[in-house]
RNA sequence: GCCGACGUAGCUCAGAGGUAGAGCAGCUCACUCGUAAUGAGCAGGUCGUGAGUUCAAUUCUCACCGUCGGCUCCA
């Protein structure tokens, strides 16, 4: 981020805790950074605060702005800096100053309030143009969930009005896009309490849509050469103990118990993957085999983190499985990469990459999870793709290189995902025939290239705006009339659609053709074909244009080609 | 799971300790209309669920379920 915004909004969370202090007696400090988003400060305040709370910290933190207080930098000593605190009663203060080995520290003083901080800070309060104060929110001290719940405020800051309204519009334009909203709107999907929280409805038309990725996926498959499988989606506890699922993944597993026989219902698909490698003796020839699924999981993920169609407790992934010889690692790791690229140009999303290495919870050896970060590693140098490391952040069964998608307004997603595995080759004890009469283990690629379709179809409908392009749209025209006098020339227009395999819809009720048009805006139909007297009797149509622009006297033929040609996908 | 807010008709929301209201949607009727909401009428709710306080609870209390904003976690 820019350091003068990261300043500025540094500053200004200083001077709402500056506010809070003044206002609240007896609230404690914690800590108060900028984030990409403006910044927050961390409050330790037992009535805790309200919305109308907010509305008061900013009016004082106006006031203090307009007093222009002078913003002091100090150093001292870290024995000095403890004893200050402490007295002040900063006990959140002390605890970051017991873990700071430094002999001097920097202090920031403005006006009654005194902060133990990095900085930089801008020089006075008045240089602070443009800020709002946001959300209040709980967070954990230290971010760890054993911790005291703190309440955070969050807030916003810009060099100028202008900057902080564009902001303040970007997040109207995050609202209108929420895929809640557009879910309802174009009648795609629900979630109800009756049935259960974070279990996903799909109604007709979101259920096309699915449909429409999952042969998308399916072609893209084939074409490189993957093999269709399927599971069960319960296998007896005794697979999830040898796998490692049990012990590493229980809280997130759902079970039962059929004839006195515990099983756990999948939270993956990898076991079934990996009875189909075992159900033959495989040869060095054989390999790579990539066997996919849309294999739908189900997880007990917790309560507070369901939302939508993006955090869900039931879901179906594109998930592959990767049985392949060492000395194939660094070819198939690319031809996933490749893939994605591919796929995410479809969509128009660009992506980061993240390399993420062993967690505290985890399987197999030291050496096996160096060999498999190397191998991420080394396909990624080689093809100078930039990446960032997330340490301790893998799979408990080997290291992965996590997709991040950026949507067209700039949000990024967590989808595609590509795990090194030797970990379950080895507790399945799988093996091939190698060149040399010699048994070897292969190894083990997961990955995922939309990852959840429940979570994609979500991201997809925030980056369109719910905007589907035509051949995802699950309408693609609307045809409507004008009086009932059309009627019949509107089902011949129809017909010729359905034919020509165009998903059309047809609006010949007995409303004015404001109402039909308004309608089929908000449902966000690429074209409407709209007949009247003029058109029937030329034999023609004229169509509006979702994005804009109204195409006048189009033959029907015309007008077919046209949407058949869109509804192609072309590399 | 934790912190906070919320849960009233299909949807969006108003309301008050004495057993509910609007707009849209739905249905009926009229209107046959040219680019983002034609008009009238009708119908529609165990006020999330359960317990408690009270003469009386949808309103107050508690628990549970769910939603929303975050935290932790994650595809």
């Amino acid at each position: 981020m820019n350091e003068n915004l990261d300043t500025l909004r540094h500053s200004t969370s200083h001077l709402m805790a500056q506010a809070v202090r003044e206002l609240y007696p007896g609230v404690k400090v914690a800590i108060g950074p900028s984030i990409e988003t403006g910044f927050y400060y961390d409050f330790d305040y037992e009535p805790g605060f309200t919305d109308e709370d907010l509305v008061k910290i900013e009016k004082r933190m106006e006031e203090i702005v307009k007093a222009d207080i002078p913003i002091e930098c100090k150093r001292m000593k870290r024995e000095e800096a403890v004893e200050f605190f402490s007295k002040a009663g900063e006990t959140y203060k002390v605890e970051l100053l017991n873990d700071i080995t430094d002999p001097e520290v920097n202090v920031y003083t403005q006006g009654s309030f005194t902060d133990l901080c990095r900085g930089p800070h801008l020089p006075s309060t008045g240089k602070i143009k443009a800020f709002k104060l946001l959300s209040l929110a709980g967070a954990y001290w230290r971010g760890d969930e054993h911790n005291k719940m703190l309440t955070r405020i969050y807030g916003t800051a810009f060099p100028d009005k202008k900057a902080l309204k564009e902001y303040l519009d970007f997040l109207e334009e995050v609202k209108k896009r929420d895929h809640r909203r557009i879910g309802k709107d174009l009648d795609l999907f629900s979630v109800s309490d009756e049935t259960g929280a974070g279990l996903v409805i799909y109604h007709p038309k979101g259920a096309l849509v699915r449909y429409l990725l999952e042969d998308f996926e399916r072609r893209e498959h084939l074409k490189r050469g993957y093999d269709f499988v399927y599971g069960p989606h319960i296998l007896k506890l005794d697979m999830w103990k040898k796998s490692g699922h049990f012990e590493n993944y229980r809280e997130n597993m759902y079970f039962t118990k059929i004839d006195e026989v515990e099983y756990g219902i999948k939270p993956m698909n990898c076991l079934s993957h990996i009875m189909v490698y075992k159900s033959q003796i495989r040869s060095y020839r054989d390999l790579p085999l990539r066997y996919f699924e849309l294999g739908t999981v189900s997880r007990h993920e917790k309560s507070g983190v369901l939302h939508g169609l993006m955090r869900v407790r039931e879901f179906t992934q594109d998930d592959a499985h990767i049985f392949l010889r060492p000395d194939q690692l660094h070819q198939e790791i690319l031809g996933i990469i490749r893939f994605v690229q591919d796929v995410m140009k479809i969509f128009g999303f660009q992506f980061e990459m993240e390399i993420s290495t062993r967690p505290a919870k985890s399987i197999g050896s030291d050496e096996d999870w160096e060999r498999a970060e190397a191998a991420l590693k080394e396909v990624l140098d080689s093809e100078r793709l930039p990446y960032d490391l997330n340490e301790g952040d893998g799979a408990f069964y080997g290291p992965k290189i996590d997709i991040k998608l950026k949507d067209a307004i700039g949000r990024k997603w967590q989808c595609a995902t590509i795990q090194c595995d030797f970990a379950l080759p080895e507790r399945f004890d799988l093996h091939y025939m190698d060149s040399d009469g010699k048994r070897k283990r292969p190894v083990m690629l997961h990955r995922v290239i939309l990852g959840a379709i429940e979570r994609f179809l979500g991201v997809l409908i925030e980056h369109y705006g719910g905007k589907f392009p035509v051949w995802l749209a699950p309408v693609q025209v609307v045809i409507m009339n004008i009086t009932d006098e059309q009627e019949p020339y509107v089902r011949k227009i129809r017909d010729a659609m359905v034919d020509a395999g165009i998903r059309v819809e047809v609006d010949t009720r007995n409303e004015k053709l404001g109402l039909k048009i308004r309608e089929s805006v908000v449902k966000k139909i690429p074209y409407m074909v709209i007949v009247g007297k003029v058109e029937m009797e030329q034999n023609n149509m004229t169509v509006r244009v979702r994005d804009g622009g109204e195409l006048k006297d189009v033959a029907t033929d015309d007008f077919i080609n046209r949407v058949k040609e869109e509804n192609i996908l072309r590399r």
